[in-house]
DNA sequence: AACTTAACGTA
DNA sequence: CGTACGTTAAGTTA
């Protein structure tokens, strides 16, 4: 019988693929309002609507575990023992994807005593006697065994629940070189690690698979243990009981009573009105209209023919775009900017850096434009380009590179959709356009992508597609934003986007020779160390692996036990540093500095190799990478050069000015982050600290320790200055006392001599906390939100992370927020005054400018004025300045 | 080959 | 048992 006409049963492993999705999914982007976690009931329907799309299936069920307690654990108490403690979080969304599984129509079953798979396994063999063709979802690899030629299984693969590998009994041979039925077997040998089912020891996959070959089956293979030569022989013969064991456990049962027959589980039509309430409460926005969506397919199509073939089709498709130029596309431009007054959608075609050609839209039409630069058909392209006309982007930054490199301006930009997207979740990003339409369009941006389950029909999506689609995201993004985002977004992101491009096409030069020596050096020093460090244990051991320093410090020196880590005990420096302490040895002397060697070498290294033709590194600027909204840097990451030691500092000499330029400049925000604590707190105390313009520390160290400023000690202000720094981190007393060896007592006591002089900015932080857990999120100077949805959290490690970060959010995105807004304004007025000094770098709290002759004294002023004046707060933004031929130099 | 972990550099 | 990042080598898994 033609499979096309057989109806099809879909069963599902619930807990199994919730569990999936659950990890799969970061639970920070989906919680509701009120702080239920969804990211389990979330995966698991996302994944349910693509199976009822692209399966079409007749009859389905979804199966559930009662409890931990089976038949199993009965006779085996360890079995899945070695299983944690399922996490609430997850547990709590079980009861609520039933109840939206219900509001659906689909059946769920669980049985007392047995495991959802044997529910499976059940209705497979029920469904298979009755004519069905069977699909199975599970992600537990026993269900395997139930494959075969009516009965498929769809199984989850490691990423999570969004793509599921199809296993017939061809897939299965393919994947394990066995038949399904004999998989079991396999298992029984090897052991399953999740299941806590040992099996026979050296005995993997491989070994299985050539005993099954030779002797049939478990059975086969203990009739012949005698035969098998070898350790593995020996341990298949002591060990053949836990195959046994293994093998009675993991058989599935096909008989499980069920109140249910095959007819009750026809799939009905999904009434929307009955969905709604539990979507709406689990704020399942996108899912709805997916589901609204699919529903109405099914009612227009007709259930009954099942085509395989045909392709989920999208609500909405680009237009087909025009190729257009010269004066029709001036025509076409004049038109369309009058349908689109908040801005046209724009898409550069960059290839090897250069742009080749665009997609512009409006919501009814799409058009491609080729561009060279010399064609006369491209002046009303290059003219739009350039004017003020507003448009709307997509992760314009490279775009903007590109469109500078090949001469071209951008003007108008008015929003960058990914960088709107980033501020409405700051904690997950969406990286690309194609995200963004899946989140929050709830579509997915035609691409060729080979994993997909159902492979796309027609052309990927090019510049004019990418322009529509990025059009309509831009309305949805920016209703979605608080009125406070949107001015950040307006006055501080979108500004600093073009800012940044220009940053990075500049790069800094960098000195090839002197990184070249003193790697070098570096090398000569740590191959030295090495060698001594060998010579103190007597054998060669990789020092740059954790697991064999493990072996060498703690079974060959006997040395007592650090900080346990996932794999073992640490190795780090702090950890080595106090092993030195108790039970010194040259080895840990040599070890340190080996490290210290080779770390630095490794960053010279990789800064020498990004070192471009014109002799300058160009790095990239993550805009939206930080979820405080602080910039970060990478390919290279120039924002973690050395500084603190001296081999370090040479480094920063490497970094020098260009033959136009006659020096570096850096200008850098002092003590930012507290005065932005002293001004959010109010405390009267570090206003005054601040506003008195005397050493910081100093001043607050003779409040603590109730001394004349002058009778403060070197020693006072170190930990007053910890204590400060710590403040925004959520300093604990334990922490203080290890970072500045003293006992807990006294950091204890210390804390409160702190506190009491400072109250207000202990009350301040206090709040901070309390507001964010009732609002759920934090917010900065200027309006930039972060969501804590683990505030609430019952576990008690996930909900005191949270409140550190929470309380340190608003001050380290305060700063962040300053700090753009510094770049915009400095850069703007350097272009406007004409000066030929440009912006290089910027280092969280530093900017780093490369001086043109003549331009030093100008400079230095607008730079101070407009990093003074970025913000107005309760206390005055000092900002230091400092000049040299390298960075070093120019250091202060 | 692709991913994870430990370690470590910066603000 | 201090926040925020990015990079690297070693180790692990597919």
């Amino acid at each position: 019988m033609p499979d096309a006409d057989k109806p099809t049963l879909l069963v599902i492993d619930g807990h199994s693929l919730a569990f999936r999705a659950f990890y799969a999914l970061p639970v920070d982007s989906f919680t509701t309002r009120d702080g239920q976690h969804t990211n389990a009931i979330h995966g698991f329907l996302s994944m349910l609507l693509l199976l009822l799309a692209n399966e079409k299936p007749t009859h389905l069920a979804v199966a559930f575990d009662m409890s931990r307690a089976s038949f199993r654990t009965r006779e085996y108490p360890e079995y899945k023992g070695t299983r944690g403690e399922t996490p609430v979080e997850f547990k709590g969304q079980v009861p609520l994807l039933q109840e939206a599984l219900k509001s659906m129509g689909i059946v769920t079953l669980e049985k007392e005593d047995f495991e959802a798979d044997d529910i499976l396994a059940t209705l497979a063999s029920r469904g298979r006697a009755d004519g069905y063709r069977v699909l199975l979802v599970s992600g537990d690899r026993d269900t395997i065994q139930l494959v075969n030629d009516d009965v498929t299984l769809l199984y989850p693969n490691t990423q999570g629940v969004s793509q599921l590998k199809r296993y017939d009994p061809a897939a299965v041979t393919e994947r394990y070189g066995i038949r399904p039925e004999q998989y079991p077997d396999i298992a029984a040998l090897v052991g399953e690690t999740s299941d806590n089912l040992i099996g026979i020891s050296k005995v993997g996959e491989k070994t299985a698979v050539k005993w099954l070959g030779l002797y049939g089956d478990l059975d086969g293979i203990l009739e012949h243990a005698d035969e098998i030569k070898g350790v593995v022989g020996q341990n298949l013969r002591d060990q053949r009981e836990n195959a046994i064991r293994n093998r009675r456990l993991n058989r599935l049962v096909t008989d499980v009573e069920l109140e249910v027959e095959l007819d009750q589980l026809e799939a009905r039509s999904i009434d929307l009105d009955e969905v709604r309430p539990i979507f709406e409460r689990l704020e399942f926005r996108t899912l709805l209209e997916r589901l609204t969506k699919l529903v109405g397919e099914g009612a227009s199509s007709g259930a009954e023919t099942s085509t395989a073939k045909e392709p989920t089709v999208a609500a909405l498709a680009a237009p087909t775009p025009v190729e257009l130029v010269g004066d029709a596309l001036a025509a076409w431009l004049d038109a369309a900017q009058a349908a689109e007054p908040a801005g046209l959608g724009l898409s550069l075609e960059v290839l090897d850096g250069q742009v080749i050609g665009a997609g512009i839209a409006t919501a009814a039409e799409t058009v491609r434009h080729s561009w060279r630069a010399d064609a006369a058909e491209s002046t009303a392209f290059v003219a739009w380009l350039a004017s003020d006309a507003p448009k709307i982007m997509t992760d314009a930054k490279g775009q903007l590179k590109a469109a500078s490199r090949s001469g071209l301006e951008v003007g108008g930009l008015v929003l960058d959709t990914l960088v709107a997207g980033w501020l409405l979740r700051p904690t997950l990003t969406e990286k690309s356009l194609a995200d963004l339409v899946d989140r929050h369009l709830g579509e997915t941006l035609p691409q060729a992508d080979p994993a997909l389950l159902v492979p796309e029909e027609g052309a990927d999506a090019g510049a004019p597609e990418f322009a529509w689609y990025t059009l309509r995201l831009a309305p949805v993004v920016l209703s979605a934003l608080p009125e406070s985002t949107r001015r950040l977004l307006a006055d501080v992101e979108m500004p600093l986007v073009p800012v940044l491009a220009a940053m990075e096409l500049r790069g800094v030069t960098v000195d090839h020779d002197e990184l070249a020596s003193l790697s070098a050096e570096l090398g000569e020093r740590a191959a030295a160390l090495a060698s001594a460090a060998y010579a103190e244990i007597g054998r060669e051991v990789n020092l740059g692996s954790p697991k064999q320093l493990q072996e060498v410090l703690f079974d060959q020196l006997a040395m007592p036990k650090t900080r346990a880590t996932k794999t073992g005990y640490t190795t780090d420096a702090s950890a080595l540093a106090d092993l030195q302490e108790s039970n010194p040895h040259p080895f840990l002397g040599y070890l340190l500095e080996h490290r210290d060697a080779t770390k630095l070498r490794q960053i010279v290294e990789s800064l020498d190799k990004s070192i471009a033709g014109d002799g300058r590194i160009h790095t990239s600027y993550g805009q939206i990478g930080a979820a405080t909204g602080r910039m970060s840097s990478n390919d290279p990451n120039l924002q973690n050069i050395p500084t603190r030691t001296e081999d370090g500092r040479r480094i920063r000499k490497a970094f020098r000015h260009g033959s136009e330029y006659v020096e570096l400049m850096t200008a850098d925000y002092s003590q930012i982050e507290m005065r932005i604590m002293a001004h959010l707190s109010g405390d009267p105390g570090l206003i005054e600290a601040f506003n008195a313009g005397e050493d910081l520390h100093r001043f607050v160290g003779a409040r603590v320790f109730s001394v004349d400023p002058a009778d403060v000690t070197p020693l006072m202000r170190t930990k007053v200055k910890a204590m400060s720094y710590g403040l925004a981190y959520g300093l604990s007393a334990f922490g203080l006392s290890k970072q500045l060896r003293i006992d807990r007592a006294e950091a204890t006591q210390l804390m409160k001599e702190y506190f009491e002089r400072f109250g207000a900015v202990r009350d301040y932080l206090r709040g901070v906390v309390e507001q964010a857990r009732v609002d759920g999120y934090t917010e900065t100077i200027f309006g930039r939100r972060r969501p804590f949805p683990d505030l609430t959290s019952p576990n008690r490690v996930h909900r005191e992370n949270a409140e550190r970060a929470a309380l340190n959010s608003p001050i380290q995105g305060s700063a962040a927020d300053i700090m753009k807004l510094a770049m915009t304004t400095v850069e703007a007025e350097l272009a406007a005054r004409d000066l030929s000094s440009r912006m290089l770098l910027t280092v969280h709290d530093e900017l780093i400018f490369e001086v043109a002759p003549g331009e030093s004294e100008v400079l230095e002023e607008v730079v101070r004025d407009r990093m003074a004046n970025a913000a107005d707060l309760l206390v005055p933004l000092d900002v230091s300045v400092g000049r040299g031929a390298d960075w070093e130099h120019a250091a202060h």
